[in-house]
Formats: C-alpha cells, sequence, structure tokens
DNA sequence: TAATTATATGTAACTGGTTACGCAAAGATA
DNA sequence: TATCTTTGCGTAACCAGTTACATATAATTA
C-alpha cells in the first residue's frame, strides 16, 4: 500500500492526520445534509441528540458535553432558534443561567431527521469498525487525564 | 471507565469525536509553539519537513500533499516568507508556477526547531502507539477509495 | 449584612481554514 | 496559427470555531 507524505512521518503527521480527517469528514457532511435537508446544519446533530435525551440543559453544560467553548454553542443555538427548531427560557432556580430546550416543530421532525442519521451511520460503519472506536476512546481517556500540552510541560521541566 | 455522551453514541458521535480531537491538538499545539519558539507556528513545521526533503515544489503540489486547499497554503506561505523562512521564484519552465524553497535561514534553525519536533513527538507518542496508527491508516484509504459523500449518495440511489 | 469571589451568559475581535472568482500561462485541437 | 480548454496562482468574501472581555446573578466569607 502506498502511503502519503503524513502517513510516512509516523507518529509526526499524526496531528496533521486527525486535521485531514476531521476536515474531510466535515466538508463531506457540510455537502450530505445540503442535499438531504436543506435547512439543517450537521453539528444541529448532537444537539437534537443531547436535547432529546435530557429535555433541557443550560447553555454551558451542553458545551461541555459537546466539546465546544460556549460562544460556539450560543452560536449554534441562536441559528437553531431563529429556525423555530430551539427555544430558550432563564432558569427560575438560577437566573444566570439560560435552559435550551427543543420546540414542538423539532419533535415533530425528529423521526424524519432519524431516518437520515440512520443512513449516515450505516455509512461510518463501513470505513471504521469497533476496535477503532474503542482505540479512540483510549486516545481520548489519555488526553483527558492529561492534555498534550500538560505533557510537553512536563517534559520541559524535566529538562 | 466512564463514558461521555459523545463516547456512548458509538458510531453517531465519531465524526464529531474526531473533530473534538482534532480541535484540541490544534489549540494545545498552538501554545506549546508558544511558549517554545515565539516566531514559529504549528503548520508551519510539515512545511519546513517538505521542503527539507523535496528541495521546492509548487503551491499546489504541496498543498496538495499536505491536504490544504491551495488558498490556505499561499496564506502560510506568506506569513513564512514574511518572517524569512521561505522564498518563492518562478518556475522558470512553466511560468504559471510558483517554486517554494527553504531560505539559509531557515536551514540554520532546522536543527533547533529539530529538537522541539522530537520532544513533541515523544510525547505523542505516549497516548497513541503504532496499532491506533495502522487502524487510521486503513480508515484514512477506505475513506480515499470512497468518501463519505460517494458512500452516502450510493446508499441514497439505492433506494 | 456587606463585600468579595465565582459562575453563566453574551458580545467582540480574531484566526485558520474554506469556496468562489479572475487572470495569465500552457496545452490541446480546429 | 488561432481558438478553446485546462491548470496554477492569488485575492476576496465567508464561516465555524476560538480567546478575551463585560455584565449580571449566585455563593461564600468577613
Amino acid at each position: 500500500m502506498k502511503k502519503d507524505f503524513l502517513q510516512e512521518l509516523e507518529y509526526t503527521g499524526f496531528t496533521a492526520r486527525i486535521k485531514r480527517l476531521s476536515d474531510g469528514l466535515l466538508y463531506d457532511a457540510i455537502n450530505v445534509y445540503k442535499n438531504m435537508d436543506k435547512e439543517i446544519e450537521p453539528n444541529w446533530h448532537l444537539v437534537f441528540l443531547l436535547l432529546k435525551e435530557k429535555g433541557e440543559m443550560s447553555v454551558t453544560e451542553m458545551a461541555k458535553q459537546l466539546g465546544f467553548s460556549h460562544p460556539a454553542l450560543i452560536k449554534i443555538a441562536n441559528k437553531m432558534k431563529a429556525k423555530g427548531y430551539l427555544e430558550g427560557f432563564l432558569d427560575p432556580k438560577d437566573s444566570r443561567r439560560t435552559l435550551l430546550r427543543l420546540t414542538k416543530k423539532s419533535i415533530i421532525e425528529i423521526p424524519h431527521l432519524e431516518q437520515n442519521w440512520e443512513l449516515i451511520q450505516s455509512v461510518i460503519q463501513e470505513f471504521i469498525d469497533k476496535e477503532f472506536l474503542d482505540k479512540l476512546t483510549e486516545v481520548e481517556n489519555r488526553l483527558n487525564e492529561k492534555s498534550l500540552l500538560e505533557r510537553i510541560n512536563l517534559k520541559l521541566e524535566e529538562k
């Protein structure tokens, strides 16, 4: 199997390869959604799933769960609100917090959306397997314990 | 091991997890470089390596090798030129092409930079292993054969 | 209770990438 | 050779995320 430049670099090319993979998937996903659901953007998917499961959540909680900064989540939420999929209201117990929940429109449309998600999921299973997901989880957990930045600072101190 | 929301989603969370990993590594890398080499940015690394190996290359070739769009590569190259690490000149055989090469300054500084790269590489080896890289290569190759987008369009046609 | 500190949200400015477009040179074809 | 098509570069406009900052409320402590 012929390897490309980044693949040949082994560990050195790792970060760039993950970025390449991520960007590639993202731009494909944008196009997939463009064809399937004109109104809906790819990263709304997880917002739907999260709120479907939890009912309502604050901005910060959601950002943490999904791995975004809170300003990023606010931007996503504002778009979804503008299209009528999401509504926000003040937490009566803590008026600093804005809680978000799905609208009726979302609830009605979710079954239709789920068909698309299932299709996408079945395609993802074509090119990744359980083993890869497990390895990925290991990597995530190691980085969660100690980030790349922390690890490098430690090494620098050692010297 | 406690799983987070994205990890629990299995295949559905895959794209988002790759993105989370990619972004995390990227922002860490920015901070690492901020501490180590004030002048140098993380994604210059691969430009140095590529030109060190190939001597000189055109903008489009480099973009393809590194998985960027050509405008992205031009931006990176312009920054590197501004700091004196890179120089461009017209290809005498094809005056559409701009060839890029490393400057003397780059050649002199590369040994110093290599120390940092080795340190980073040794840290990457702490949280990924050969097996993970191999699995990643498999995934890349499958997607190279047929992208996510192509696979989904095929599935849609089947129906 | 008053003052301080911490947390939640929202906005602004920035960044690293993209796509879209225009122009010039090279290659292919009538 | 003259025209058409393709390729390569560069710029402009855009986008999804970030960090930094401001403000308001809640929690803690003197």
